[in-house]
DNA sequence: TCAAAAGTGTTAAGACTACACCCATGT
DNA sequence: ACATGGGTGTAGTCTTAACACTTTTGA
């Protein structure tokens, strides 16, 4: 079968920058290409849109197709479409970024991918395509909306105690906060809210576990101010 | 000519949602569809990215072919990708907002528009495709834009006046501001200068003329805070 | 009893908001 | 001389930032 048209068409792909913490550490997954080009070269998770899929449909798709994940926070991060980009052909790829607790994932490849795995930010190894510049992008996006969203949030397991989120900010911001003030700040966006539960981990007094507020199913973030 | 692929593509357009202020209303250029579908239907601005174009070209170059508007700063706001958004085939839109200064803008519809015109936001026509809601996110990105950045100074020409800045501040916004309180805080952003000119209009004190900063020819906006 | 992280208020500094009068010009 | 928009400073409020000790647990 082929198609055919009066003018030439170019590709649209998808391509996700799906980011975790682990370790004390941001990192974002990686596939191993197994196919031309930059066979064997790691890149980013994404593959081209259907004819009949919206375009969000195909990134939660290809996400879940090459990595084996699902229900996490996603957003349209932006469009790279400059020639050349792709050396097969004219490709236009529409970028995503997504966040995900940093618990309870199963990594597995996918039918296109060699291998996946989850790279420290500032320890990738040489990229495929234009995706580094698409990571950078990702991360500047990431730490912005930190700043002024309870996006930050959307990295927490069900439930989480507040030195974990505090911990997870200063991770991904680097700088330190001070600890009442950050719990104060938390706990007035009123987004959050204790489970009654508490976490004990260790020689040391148990901390009390919260979750999101509004067990809407949805991942909603909040624009602060 | 034809061209031919072993799987379906879709198409790629650009969209320019470009915004000018004009008689105290934040206005939106429209062009009105020479062909089908929606012959006759006004649209926003744009077409179909070349295939050795890269996208952002492809917005300048609409813009321009459709509404003879050149030199604006112009952004990527969202990639529009639901299928049946376009009757005719599979069409995937980059959308682009643009702004331009209320001044020396000389309007010629192009080949592919029966007219071009500016409409005020609270008062468009009936639109093609999904173009309400992409001008409604286009709006929502400005406002909010305008807020922490000094974006809103794009939409002035050479030299201003202080008043005409807060002025297209509160077109925008629709909120009303202290007079002091906006300079001083116009000022601080240290952005603007002094020409050395004066605007004479009408029976009152005329007023100073400033300029941007930095005449780097660049649009750039500065992010506050 | 010691080490380690959890939990908890107050104060000072800085940022933002509200507010009113004189100035330069054209008619 | 009067009407019109241009230009300017201060005081009060609110927000943000700095800072240290007690509590609970496991070893």
């Amino acid at each position: 079968m082929s198609y055919t048209y009066d003018y030439p068409h170019p590709s649209v792909t998808t391509d996700i920058v799906i980011f975790t913490v682990e370790d004390a550490t941001l990192k974002v997954l990686l596939i191993q290409r197994k196919g031309a080009p930059f066979k064997g070269r790691w890149a980013l998770p994404g593959g081209f849109v259907r004819i009949d899929e919206s375009v969000d449909d195909c990134a939660l798709r290809e996400l879940e197709e090459e990595t084996g994940i699902r229900d996490v926070y996603l957003e349209q991060l932006y469009t790279f479409g400059a020639p050349g980009r792709d050396p097969r052909e004219r490709v236009i790829s529409v970028a995503y970024f997504a966040l995900t607790p940093c618990q309870g994932l199963s990594l597995k490849a996918g039918t296109d991918a060699a291998a996946a795995a989850w790279y420290g930010i500032d320890d990738l190894p040489e990229l495929a395509f234009d995706h580094q510049g698409i990571i950078e992008k990702a991360r500047e996006r990431l730490t912005a909306k930190m700043e002024y969203s309870t996006l930050g949030l959307m990295f927490m397991p069900d439930e989480f105690t507040l030195s974990e989120v505090q911990n997870l900010y200063e991770i991904v911001s680097g700088q330190e906060r001070d600890k009442r003030n950050f719990r104060k700040w938390l706990l007035s966006l009123d987004v959050i809210e204790e489970t009654g539960n508490m976490k004990t981990a260790g020689a040391h007094r148990p901390a009390k576990l919260y979750r999101l507020k509004d067990t809407k199913d949805t991942k909603d973030i909040v624009i602060i101010r």
